[in-house]
DNA sequence: TATTGACATAATAATAGTTACCATGTACCT
DNA sequence: AGGTACATGGTAACTATTATTATGTCAATA
C-alpha cells in the first residue's frame, strides 16, 4: 500500500517556492510565484499538487481564518496570528507554554485528536493604513463593498454630474431614461457606496468620490 | 448614529430558529428550517439577515474550520470542538480555566484582538460510522469524491458491467464508441470511486458498488 | 392624508475559490 | 517494446456567498 509519488518538475517548483515563501500562501499566490519558473503550468495542477503533497505529509494544510486554502512548509508543530484586514497570516511560538488538552468528560463524546489557537488581530502594515485613513476604512482593499457601477448606477450619477444643485429624484427620473422607482432604488445604492449624498431630505447631490469615480 | 433595525416577521422567524439549534447552522441549514415557517423566503435573506443580525450585535458569526459560515446564538465566550468528518460544530467551555493571552514581544508586531482555541476530532456519530466502515471511510459524505457518473463514464461502466469475466481496457473499447486512450482514463476515474476493481493487471471488472451506482 | 423615501424582500445574476473532467503527455514495470 | 499508471493543462462545472434590482411595506412629513 506504499504512496507513489512521483516527483515530477512541477512538483519540485512547488515545494522549493513554498520552502521560500515564509508567508503561508494561498494557492493562487504560489501559483503567481511558480508561473514565473514554469509559465504553462496550469492552476489547476497547483492545486492538485498542494493537496497531494499535503497528503503524502510534505507540507500541511492550515486551517486558518479567511475564506481561501493556505499551505505551509513547516511541519512542526506552531500556532497562528491572522490579519481581520488583510488576511495575512504570521507564525506564533507559544513555546509550548500552554499544551492545550481536553480533560474527555468535557469532550462531548469526540475523538480528540488535536487543538488548535489562532490569534487574531491588526497586522503591522494594517495599522499603519488604519490610522492614516480612519473614516474610509471600509472602503479600501474590501472586496464585498465593490466601488463599480452597473450601467444604472452610472446613468443616474451621470444625471446628477449635470445638476448644479441638490434634486429630488423626480428630476433625475425626467433626465435619464429611467422611472422614478428606479432612480430612487439606484440612489440607495450610490449613497451605500459614499457616491451620493442627501444634504436635505429627498435631495441629493453628487460627491467629490462619485465624480472621480465617473472618470 | 443609531442601528435602526427593523424586526420583520423573517428575522423574528430565523432568530428564533437559530435559537431553537444547538448545532451552530450553516446559513443554508439554517434556510431549510426558516423556509418550513416561511416558505417563500428566500436563502439571500437569510444571508443577509445573519450577516445584519451579527453585526447588530444579536447573533454571533463564528470563525471556525469548514469552508461554510457558521452562526450562533449564544453570546458567552466559549470555544468550539470540530468533527473533521461531517463538519459538525458543538461547544465546549474549558471553565475559564486557561484564557490564553499573548506577551506583546511575541505578537510580531499586531494589535492582537482575540484568540480562538478550537479542538477537532470525530463526532460521536462519526465514530460508530468509522468503526463500521473501516476500508471505505473516504466514500460517504465526503463532498470532494462525488458518486456520479459522467457519460463516458456510465458507458463504460454498462460495458464492463455486461462483461462475465474481467477483461482489459481493449474489449472495452470495442464494446462501446470510445477509444482504448478514453477507455483507460475513464476508467482510472471509476477506480478512484470504487466502482471498478482489478483483480489482475490490465484486467478489470465492475464492482457491487459500481452495480449499484448503475441502477 | 397622500406622498416620499428608508428599509426589506424575493428572485436571480454574478463572483470567488476550488474541484472535476478529459485529452494528451511522460515514466515505470514486466 | 508495449501497455498501464500516473501527471499535466485547459476548461467546464460546482459550492458558497454577495450584488443587483424590481417590488413591497411602513413611518414620517408636507
Amino acid at each position: 500500500m506504499e504512496k507513489q509519488l512521483r516527483m515530477t518538475h512541477q512538483r519540485e517548483v512547488i515545494l522549493s517556492e513554498l520552502g521560500k515563501c515564509h508567508t503561508h500562501p494561498t494557492a493562487d499566490e504560489l501559483y503567481e510565484r511558480v508561473k514565473k519558473k514554469l509559465p504553462r503550468i496550469s492552476l489547476a495542477t497547483v492545486y492538485r499538487n498542494l493537496e497531494i503533497l499535503s497528503e503524502a505529509g510534505l507540507i500541511r494544510k492550515l486551517e486558518v481564518s479567511g475564506r481561501q486554502k493556505r499551505f505551509d512548509w513547516d511541519l512542526r508543530q506552531h500556532d497562528h496570528i491572522y490579519c481581520v484586514h488583510c488576511h495575512r497570516v504570521d507564525n506564533i511560538d507559544l513555546k509550548g507554554k500552554k499544551r492545550l488538552s481536553l480533560p474527555a468528560r468535557e469532550s462531548k463524546g469526540y475523538e480528540v485528536s488535536g487543538c488548535r489557537i489562532e490569534f487574531f488581530g491588526l497586522c503591522p502594515g494594517c495599522r499603519k493604513i488604519q490610522q492614516k485613513t480612519r473614516k474610509g476604512e471600509e472602503k479600501m482593499g474590501c472586496k464585498t463593498c465593490g466601488t463599480g457601477l452597473s450601467d444604472k448606477q452610472r446613468e443616474v450619477l451621470e444625471a446628477l454630474a449635470r445638476c448644479k444643485d441638490a434634486c429630488g429624484s423626480k428630476d433625475i427620473a425626467a433626465a435619464t431614461s429611467l422611472e422614478p422607482k428606479q432612480v430612487s432604488c439606484q440612489i440607495t445604492a450610490l449613497k451605500k457606496k459614499g457616491y451620493v449624498a442627501s444634504p436635505a431630505r429627498c435631495k441629493y447631490e453628487i460627491t467629490s468620490e462619485g465624480k472621480a469615480a465617473l472618470s
